[in-house]
DNA sequence: AAGTGACCGTTAATGAAAATTAGTCACTTT
DNA sequence: AAAGTGACTAATTTTCATTAACGGTCACTT
């Protein structure tokens, strides 16, 4: 068998490993089993199991980085884009059998590879934020601020807007979510007062 | 000595040794040595170790919705109240050795209790700032909206801009903080392009 | 030369014994 | 008799020694 089939074959056994049973419960052996080599053959493609892990994870953000420049128009206006853009990525996020998996290792045993990972994920979002709040700013469609701080407020509300649930009524639709966020990154939460209608 | 004074004396000493040490690592035979009264007559004046923490909880509450009141001046305009209060509310919450503390034990140990009383705490945060968000909305001083639900982005928008130290940089200052608030809440990120100067 | 799995040192799971704790109540003090 | 107490109990938590599992290596096989 090729060298590379023999490389794929440990990627795909360890991706889906680590889906389904996170970082922590993943074993070399297991992976090596799935993918039926001995477990040597392993660390001759990667370092260690950190290394293999990272890999996959490099994998999952590339495509995260294909969605985002796929989803945005540049003849679209910029809140727009940036609605649709942060929509699609954290439902990638939010889907994904690996990061659902990571975050509830996170919750339930705080490992760090998977917290290190997720926080990865998370930057690559905020990376692509401001980015995007810097051309805005180059075209004065958005007020002067700091895009790297801008970009973590918008991160928080869409995050405060879609787990609206804990505390009562259920969570809000998609429409709803668009709304508010229309309404504090645009518009202004305070009514205007001083225009003649 | 009188009854009133053995309870006084039992609640300081709670209230000392909870602060000190938090709601698991305080023992009610450490009460009950530090208040200078047997173990049993606590539970004369409390059922359970719970109620104790329960009544110095409710007593730090009390003092909130002091400061909240105290605060807030009806001749001043909305956002400025709200900015006000939230910050001395914040600030109280975030130098009370109690919370403190038990803000760690959730982290450290995630004691239910622990994570319960600062539960309680944040809802009387947000069921002051929806009130006063009802008060504005009668008043036609900001939009249409669910005052639940902004309740909530505004303090999650004041906890990011006050944390906002985790990834580089120092924390915001006082001022910078206050410029956001007004920015995200009141005017909006948008830049106004459709009227003349 | 490429691939392997038994083996090694380290870390983590297990479970039984020991210690600690919230809460009680028979007894002491006032 | 009313108020106060701390030794006691049942339940929980901590401790610790033993066992099991793991990541990573390397002498050996293919």
């Amino acid at each position: 068998m090729a060298v590379t089939d023999r490389r794929k074959q440990v990627l795909a056994s360890a991706a889906q490993s680590f889906a389904t049973f996170g970082y922590k419960a993943t074993t070399m052996d297991q992976v090596a089993k799935i993918a039926n080599v001995g477990k040597g053959t392993i660390y001759t493609f990667f370092a260690n199991k950190e290394e293999l892990f990272d890999e996959i994870l490099y994998g999952a953000i590339l495509d995260m980085k294909k969605i985002a420049d796929r989803e945005i128009s540049r003849d679209k206006e910029f809140f727009d884009n940036l609605y649709r853009v942060l929509d699609r990525l954290l439902e990638y996020r939010r889907e994904h059998e690996l990061f659902i998996k990571l975050s509830h290792e996170v919750r339930d045993f705080g490992t760090p590879q998977a917290l290190e990972a997720l926080d990865k994920v998370e930057n690559v979002i905020l990376e692509y934020m401001e980015r995007e709040l810097k051309l805005a700013l180059d075209n004065k469609e958005i007020k002067p601020c700091d895009p790297k701080i801008v970009a973590n407020v918008i991160l928080r509300l869409y995050i405060t807007l879609t787990t609206e649930s804990r505390k009562s009524s259920e969570p809000l639709n998609k429409e709803e979510i668009k709304h508010y966020f229309r309404l504090f990154l645009s518009e202004g939460l305070a009514e205007v007062r001083d225009v003649t209608v």
